[in-house]
DNA sequence: ATAATATTCACCACTTTTCCCCACTAAATG
DNA sequence: CATTTAGTGGGGAAAAGTGGTGAATATTAT
């Protein structure tokens, strides 16, 4: 395990479409990343490293598969390289915030391989819908050792 | 086994979010810690080596599986490594204080293999909500060897 | 092609938060 | 009673985050 994010982080985008990624996310990416449409309205951050083996596992994925062939065109027409100005900000394209419907208020979480850029009120409800099923699974983790 | 922690300890967060971690308790955990968001609104403190082992278990989960990836994002999204200050304090961040409703007045315990922090209004219901059926479950426990 | 307008981007200034340090109090130890 | 250890609180330097200005580049209109 080589890359490890965590943490929530909750920022402003201003009315240019800069973010600042905190800066212990920062660190783990290094300076060069890729931002793209994500799952569950969200917008996904790689660091150019994860982004090129996830690449490489798309290469080998069946092409003739329908639904293969639709995701990979999903997350790679989104996606852009960028990197941090002085201020450690990304500046996120129109139709990226569009896509994640970002307002003012924007929640940026780790997970594992990747940050996560959500609208506040998109995570809110996520974590409103989802809270119960994933305590519970949790648990087992938590308790089997 | 070889992490043992026990005891219960009420200590104050002040106005920095702050909070000493009994030193009993340092002693046990290291100094790196993993603090995160834990079952029945209490936070979970762990050792980076319990929770790595953790970790190792949901590593290989595919993100392509929505399960999955709401698992993942659940977990580490409120999680944060830590160390601790000179006088042994640790800062809880806002969301984790909101998570599990600390007010100034925090209890910590020691449960096997990690720390818990419970704001006191909730330790107490806790408590006096389980003590009972508790006693009975204790019972069967020390009786079967 | 040139001027006018808009957009992008590097840079600067300011505010807020974080973090490190010190000082004090309370409790425990001998 | 003196000395050490644990816990509490706050000040101030440094870092992180926010917002804006103006030069450079691109876009559009004339």
């Amino acid at each position: 395990m080589n890359i490890m994010l965590m943490g929530e982080y909750h920022n402003n985008l201003d009315l240019k479409g800069r973010v600042v990624i905190p800066s212990k996310l920062r660190e783990v990416l290094g300076d060069k990343i890729v931002l793209t449409r994500g799952l569950d309205n969200s917008l996904f951050l790689y660091s150019v490293a994860t982004w090129n083996t996830l690449l490489k596992k798309f290469d080998t994925l069946a092409f003739t598969e329908k639904d293969n062939r639709n995701f990979v065109r999903f997350l790679l027409s989104g996606a852009i390289t960028l990197e941090f100005d002085k201020q450690g900000r990304i500046i996120i394209p129109t139709y990226l915030q569009e896509f994640a419907s970002l307002e003012k208020e924007v929640v940026i979480i780790g997970s594992l391989n990747r940050v996560e850029i959500w609208s506040n009120k998109n995570w809110n409800e996520f974590m409103k819908d989802n809270f119960n099923r994933l305590s519970e699974i949790s648990c087992n983790l938590f308790n089997s050792n």
